[in-house]
DNA sequence: CTGACTGTTCTACGGATCTCGAACAGTCAG
DNA sequence: CTGACTGTTCGAGATCCGTAGAACAGTCAG
């Protein structure tokens, strides 16, 4: 049973790439999912409470761009799916990074 | 002698905002200068030599965006500029940030 | 099995981004 | 002052991104 939907593929810690780590974080949305996610995996249908409003194509297209880039994991479970902060691949492939992000205050 | 083309605004440090940042920095061209930058404050000219040849209105336009986002200063210097990195603002504003980002190795 | 539910993919559209050439402004050498 | 030089801004084109609705796939309750 090939890669179907349910199975998601997922980069592994040494091929992060920067740059694609850093976008995925620039955006307003991704970076409230990802501070959200450092309190804990979440199953994808809790990021929406807490989110603006947004279709669940948005959400999963968010989702889509931060696993990408490694910054997330996204594993089925259930009939749901369980995201979490992949922090030992991001610590181990840039050291103080997700650290530095999370630490800076949220808002100005 | 209001804003002319010779003063550039910059955000004060606290101004700063992680997403601008992080997206600033999430341009291969852009994360370049900064790398380059880290060793030194250049005149602009200088970033053109080790970078991929580009137009001097697109290494312009991406010291500006780094400038906006509070990365780099560039201020007049004769008839050049001279571009630094805000070393000083971006530790005050993002503590750990820049250090990790300039740690990361360079390629995969 | 049927129906309700979660989530991904497809398609589409407006807006933003990247790139560049051309025009303009400021500076220095002569 | 004139001309050569560096750099910003403007205008335009191609591409990419964020958003959303509709269609489809997989899961669980009954």
């Amino acid at each position: 049973m090939p890669a179907t939907t349910r199975d998601l593929e997922h980069p592994d810690p040494a091929d992060l790439v920067l740059t694609d780590v850093l976008f995925a974080l620039s955006d307003p949305v991704r970076l409230q999912i990802v501070r959200q996610l450092a309190e804990g995996p979440l199953v994808a249908m809790s990021c929406q409470a807490v989110l603006p409003d947004m279709a669940k194509s948005t959400r999963s297209h968010h989702l889509k761009t931060l696993r990408e880039a490694g910054v997330v994991s996204n594993v089925p479970h259930g009939r749901e799916r369980m995201v979490s902060l992949r922090r030992d691949a991001l610590d181990a492939r840039f050291p103080g990074l997700l650290d530095s992000v999370l630490a800076a205050a949220p808002a100005e």
